[in-house]
DNA sequence: GTCTATAACCGGATAGAC
DNA sequence: GTCTATCCGGTTATAGAC
């Protein structure tokens, strides 16, 4: 009775380890993170963790599909509305996914980070979201791309090729962003994160829309 | 004597516990790593790890160093000649750091993986090859690009955020290769690597070159 | 559900023979 | 330079009191 009144809801015990146990993971990855750091930034105790989940890799699995489940549900919201003129979407699409991902700044992390080791887990879990990605907006994207080629309204480009240079760039200011500061620290140590977030979408954006539009000769 | 006589001159010991401690390292990460395993994939005896390298940081920092010494010195023959046209220079800088990496995979893949964690060395050896190539290359790159501005050869964008759009889009995909055979089996798991390396780089040299030309109205 | 104490194991590192 | 045997600290995981 007690517990069916207490709040705030969603910090249960359970959640807390939950949400220490994904800030671990991200930067220790799976073999650095310690069962009793997590207890510790969860406030908890290192039994506890034993309690609700199995082990160290049921853990790890369970954070893993629930960020990714996280990713679908936030995929479905990229639904360019109006005009489907790929000159409007694209920079809807570049805002929208560089946005998801500065918001999510832990998925490309944890992603790239044990996509190189063994675990059965990663592709495990990652082949089943990614099954759902592709299934359900991945072929929105395509149509919009292959519409624009056909009118000619964009020049023709693979939009697999187009569709990995969005997120390649997007990506990639996240997971690399602490070697930008050491590479550039008089710009990526100096200037506000907000406002470097806002040069960087536009640089994306730019380019990509740009790139994509026909030249006098075609 | 024999010692000296010995070939092939390179696949001493000393050469082969670097080399299996560079792969280890790349699938497991410095935490995962194991070094019976790189004992294992070298062929030789846990203790001469110990005998040639002071311990496993040590190893570490060992491997880190040589590969990125091999980066910078690469790094090096990437001096465009002749005509510094953007329009021709562009492909020439997106070519040589794609290729670069297409035969250094490990390079972005250890970097990004452990750059997250804590460990002094990382940020130590980087700040140090970064600055080298900051001071080495990175201006003279950026001085093409500005002429080109002010000579209207290409439009007027920021050349720190181009030179980011080719590195993002060139390691991003060497970092994310085995992510894009998950989600795209029937390009990424059929196509032949060699291939698929020719249209990755096309495309981005390809984008970057239509994306900084002038249009009509500027 | 929460905690303490401890078992059981593993992996980095060293000693010392050859 | 190479190998075997072993130490020792740390980490996952569990037993069991409250």
């Amino acid at each position: 009775m007690a517990e069916s009144i207490q709040n705030p809801p969603e910090e249960s015990t359970r959640e807390k380890i939950k949400a220490a146990a994904t800030e671990e993971f991200i930067h220790k990855g799976f073999d650095g993170a310690r069962m009793q750091a997590i207890a510790d930034r969860a406030g908890a105790n290192k039994a506890m963790i034993y309690y609700y989940f199995r082990s160290k890799e049921a853990l790890f699995e369970a954070v893993l599909r629930e960020t990714f489940e996280e990713l679908v549900t936030r995929f479905a919201e990229i639904r360019p509305e109006g005009d489907p003129d790929p000159r409007v979407l694209i920079p809807q699409i570049v805002r929208l996914h560089f946005r998801f991902l500065a918001e999510h700044p832990a998925i490309p992390k944890i992603l790239l980070r044990e996509m190189h080791s063994n675990h059965p887990i990663v592709p495990k879990v990652l082949g089943e979201i990614f099954g759902r990605i592709r299934s359900e907006r991945y072929p929105d994207f395509v149509r919009i791309f292959e519409a624009g080629i056909r009118s000619g309204k964009i020049r023709d480009v693979d939009p697999l090729q187009t569709i990995l240079n969005i997120i390649s760039m997007n990506a990639f200011y996240f997971i690399a962003r602490p070697v930008l500061s050491v590479g550039w620290p008089d710009v990526f140590a100096s200037v506000p994160e907000e406002k470097l977030l806002e040069m960087r979408e536009r640089a994306v954006s730019d380019l990509v829309l740009n790139g994509l539009l026909p030249r006098q000769g075609d």
